[in-house]
DNA sequence: GGCACTTTGTGCATAGCTTCACAAAGGTAC
DNA sequence: GTACCTTTGTGAAGCTATGCACAAAGTGCC
């Protein structure tokens, strides 16, 4: 057992533990009562030396000779996750992407629970989603105090996010998941992550245009820029 | 100038540059012409030194005792992004998350476009989104080839991911956006990136959890975990 | 031209992450 | 109980990424 507990996983650990957890609930729902470590990283995607040391980071979990019973390991990784306990989240932005999230059925799934809808438009404000009304954005501060919400959605376009942010870290929120295209200044203590669909796309064509510089082999050269952008 | 240029360009970097891209974006709309790295630093929230290092692994494009010029490194990223040409995208799934992204402005912006929408309803396919019909998944591979798609979204549910994926890569694509909560298995080759919510959302909560161990000093013991699981 | 100032590009040290490889530990069969 | 098999947990090595700190290179003033 030696050192482990002893609070401090590694950042790259705790962003696996997620997919772990997947796997092992749909070993669970296909009634596998163990797993061994090479097993679950093959269905989790990862390298077996891998798994096993992100799982030593929470403790000697399993059993030399046979594996990891799943149930307790399910058990183990939700409650480091702080998955046992109920998040109230309110999502801010009940545009396009903020509607797909509320419905999003995984996103409410264990732990997690929508408390909270936020518009700035009054054509927005009032109407009903997933059993909730949408509250406008100047009641912020007021439900997030009295729903108890700690984990904020920001849907809203670029422009808003910063503001927003500053809104509901002075309400006392310190965790953040930002969909907006933009750079969140944050203080200290606050926690933001970031998902942003074009960022993700671009280092897809980064790729792809490797790959098919590769086979063409034509590496563009660095000719008339100017020509290329009129600037 | 030394080894950079020399095709080997990091995976954190290639991470790294769409956030520079959209901070010198911002610049150039405000007019701005040139920028050191300490400034674009604080912009893109990255540390200068490694603004820096980045940058020089495109090649050598600043000038000492100036900066940056903003046009010509915004040219220079995209370029080696691949965002100089026009990528066609296909997003399989108009369900939320499907049309959230087809609305979503930013996605379309520079160098992509939505050349495609499929879906397994019939009560969707034909349907107009974004100028854009949508057609049934059956047409999948023949639509792909002909609108000349490299890179797919995947919005599906979760349990259809894997076979789309193994559709569209035998239909010659190799570049996977995946929004659905699966771990999908492709032959080498092939870049799969995926955005998940439900695992952002995890990661928050750990640090959130932490955050009020440390306050409350109650470091939750792990104790009957049958009874709170009840296996 | 020379000097002072600014800012880049990078060598180097450090920190963190990944992977290998194996000893230790548990199970099973007889 | 012993021998053998399986699989964990981890030391150690190698690799990648980060950030400091500074020489090199440019600008502009006089």
């Amino acid at each position: 057992m030696s050192q482990a507990r002893e609070r401090g996983i590694p950042d790259a650990t705790v962003a696996r533990l997620p997919l772990y957890l997947r796997a092992l609930n749909g070993l669970a729902e296909r009634g596998t009562a163990t797993v061994s470590s090479e097993d679950l990283a093959v269905a989790a995607g990862v390298n077996s030396a891998k798994l096993r040391k992100d799982l030593s980071h929470l403790g000697s979990y399993g059993t030399r000779g046979v594996g990891y019973d799943v149930q307790y390991l399910i058990y183990q990784i939700s409650r480091e996750l702080g998955l046992t306990q109920d998040w109230a989240v309110a999502i801010v932005g009940v545009g396009n992407l903020g509607r797909a999230l509320a419905n999003y059925g995984g996103f409410v799934s264990r732990g997690f629970r929508v408390a909270a809808l936020f518009d700035a438009d009054t054509a927005v404000v009032g109407e009903r989603l997933v059993g909730m009304a949408v509250d406008h954005i100047d009641q912020l501060e007021s439900v997030i105090d009295k729903r108890g919400v700690s984990i904020v959605v920001i849907a809203t376009p670029a422009a808003a996010a910063q503001q927003v942010a500053d809104r509901v870290i002075a309400a006392g929120v310190t965790s953040i998941l930002n969909f907006a295209p933009a750079v969140l200044t944050v203080p200290g203590g606050v926690d933001v992550r970031k998902v942003d669909l074009s960022t993700e796309l671009q280092i897809l064509a980064f790729h792809e245009q490797r790959k098919a510089d590769r086979e063409t082999g034509s590496p563009m050269m660095a000719g008339d820029w100017a020509e290329a952008m009129d600037v």
